[in-house]
DNA sequence: ACAGCCATGTAACTTGTTACATGATTTT
DNA sequence: AAAATCATGTAACAAGTTACATGGCTGT
């Protein structure tokens, strides 16, 4: 979802080719934010397929036979739409390391516990290795690689805060009891229920 | 990816049919893992494909007609991989929020101050919400339902700082040079060059 | 009969992702 | 000629998502 804009607002910043595009994603967005190059064109055909981009008509090109890109109107304001609206973490909710804790403890093949403490393990590495990073950022004085890397740390922070109050309320997460199972009948129901 | 897994430890838990699936996901993961039905019989069907799970025959069949699946030793052996992998969070580098302050600065369309402002908005209010929901779930003493909104108002709260840092270093990140748009010559580069 | 839910499925679409094929160009 | 890189593209697949079609069953 996030590529479709990455390289409208590219193209908003300049006309490109595909090949300028990818590594223009690459300098502006860092690594993170790497793609596979042909996730580059069959985006950009989408997006030529909604009108949002053109492709250069020859005459125009100065670049011998590369297929120049350019943003059009209607692109414009589906880049600024998207940049306007803001971006719902609602998501969160859906946290998966939740769901590997409940799930484990439905099939009981590996208890919540193990699951908690792998994670923790994983964490805690992953936070070492980001204030490794970070710390080489900071000499580098690469400004948006510090933040990429700042608010990594900050979200590890507090997935460990988070797995701390699961381990304090792990006897009550297993005491939880299993869910019902109710193989409803068949059939519009009577009336009283709903 | 975690809709697989769902389905399989909760086939672990007990044999059960597809629409069975469908509420029992809802009861164990709540509202937030809430799925379309059609995908649960679309992943079971590819998960029948990759020998995770089986149709139980007719004959076992007491429930009259419905279709009961049950996981295998080969899908025991896939779901018990799966819980004791611990997640990588590393896709925590690609932020969106940071790829729309960085390409709303490459479009010029929006200022980069305005994607943080309305995103600070954005937090202000589901950190309000989640923490009424938060207030309602301690009444209903929902242990799970708890660790879920925990987790995302952490999150936010994350979120929120980050944003602060945010605001600090914008005039440095506006600053930042564009990138260099360098045609390079085709063929195959001289000896020196890497 | 029919409303309404149970139950299963499929078709269409989106985004992401990798692997591979194909030329063109240029240095060795 | 061979190697290496630029440049474009396609095929295939995974996973998610919605909309829709189709029966079956049972209160009203």
């Amino acid at each position: 979802m996030s590529v479709k804009y990455a390289l409208l607002a590219l193209l908003d910043f300049t006309p490109s080719y595909g090949l300028q595009l990818h590594s223009l994603m690459e300098d502006t967005l860092g690594d993170s934010w790497s793609i596979n190059v042909g996730q580059v064109y069959s985006t950009l055909s989408r997006l030529e397929r909604d009108k949002f981009v053109k492709r250069l008509p020859d005459s125009e090109l100065s670049d011998e036979d590369r297929n120049m890109y350019a943003i059009t109107p209607e692109g414009k304001k589906e880049l600024e739409e998207w940049l306007r609206e803001p971006l719902s973490r609602e998501y969160r909710l859906r946290d998966v390391v939740f769901a590997k804790l409940v799930l484990s403890h439905m099939s009981g093949q590996v208890s919540p516990d193990e699951v908690l403490q792998a994670q923790r393990r994983q964490l805690l590495k992953e936070t070492h290795e980001l204030t490794q990073l970070r710390v080489e950022a900071d000499s580098a004085n690469s400004i948006s690689w510090i933040l990429v890397l700042e608010s990594a740390i900050m979200h590890l922070e507090a997935d460990m805060k988070w797995l701390d109050l699961c381990e304090h309320s792990l006897e009550k997460l297993e005491e939880v009891p299993p869910p019902v199972i109710r193989s409803r009948p068949r059939g519009r129901p009577p009336k009283g229920e709903k």
